[in-house]
DNA sequence: GCCTGAAATTTTAAACTTGAAATACATTTG
DNA sequence: CAAATGTATTTCAAGTTTAAAATTTCAGGC
């Protein structure tokens, strides 16, 4: 490995991520499903909800979670039919819609964000500030170099 | 960021992570799509059958690929169809189903491969030896640490 | 004010994915 | 050997996801 061509490194790499990101996905997914009875992309945009602190535009919603806009709605619909989410109307543009989570949905939130952290953490226990460092360090060269191409 | 605690770090990291993987899957989704009419999961599958090199069983390739045993079922029988791999029944095991590529199928994913490397090459153009070096060191240490628990 | 083109969202069809049930065969145990 | 248990695969229902088409609304130019 020590003189293979950087394409191919490059490339071996990028399978390899790809592997461990898949591997933790079906980890997090399976102790969400066991432990919350819920599911990732649920997961995920309530927590891009939470974070936003204030409705989000569905447009804004999908970029975020790098995801289509059809995909947004899908899943915003099962939140809303659980009382989870809820959409309003746009103020000033009447194309807009706005979603924001329930006084249910941010209780029931904070309660999996809890614990999928701590699974997070235990997930990645063997990385100290040093490799975390160094992951970070790589991931904003990543990040610099590709925006836009990627995110 | 520098005082941040390790649980957080480790959230944050692995959010990062995600999207990167994410984008960079999406980038790789439309390049396949646009360049060579092909999904990423019918690649993927390809790629597990061209690199075995010879017939492998159903259970191998959804372990590998680390899908459930009705994806790679799914996907199978799309590239079956498509004439790019065939299925055989096992020799001894009377349960066990075997697939590999076609010639058609290994021609295809050939030249399909060819390009995603490249395309992943150019991705990841900003990573150097060094910066693979230490993101090998990283995986490896998470890899060694999950062992199971991941893939 | 109308027309044209752009933007935000939803809808749709097809593919992908999971988790669980069903099927078929194999292996162990009594 | 028969029953029970386990393994390999497929089938199935439901959810996820994409890409493209359809809808609705907006913004600019005439």
């Amino acid at each position: 490995m020590r003189d293979t061509d950087l394409p191919t490194r490059r490339l071996r790499t990028w399978l390899r991520l790809l592997r461990l990101t898949r591997g933790t996905e079906n980890h997090l997914r399976e102790y969400l499903r066991l432990n919350h009875d819920t599911t990732l992309p649920r997961f995920d945009v309530m927590a891009a909800l939470h974070r936003a602190n204030s409705p989000v535009k569905m447009s804004d919603l999908s970029r975020q979670l790098l995801v289509s806009n059809g995909n947004a709605t899908a899943v915003v619909e099962r939140l809303e039919k659980e009382g989870l989410a809820a959409r309003v109307p746009g103020e000033g543009d009447r194309r807009v819609v706005l979603v924001a989570l329930t006084d249910k949905g941010r209780a029931v939130f904070e309660a999996q964000a809890a614990d999928h952290k701590a699974e997070v953490d235990r997930l990645f226990s063997m990385l100290g500030h040093e490799e975390l460092d160094a992951l970070r360090d790589i991931l904003h060269r990543v990040e610099e170099a590709s925006d836009g191409a990627i995110g």
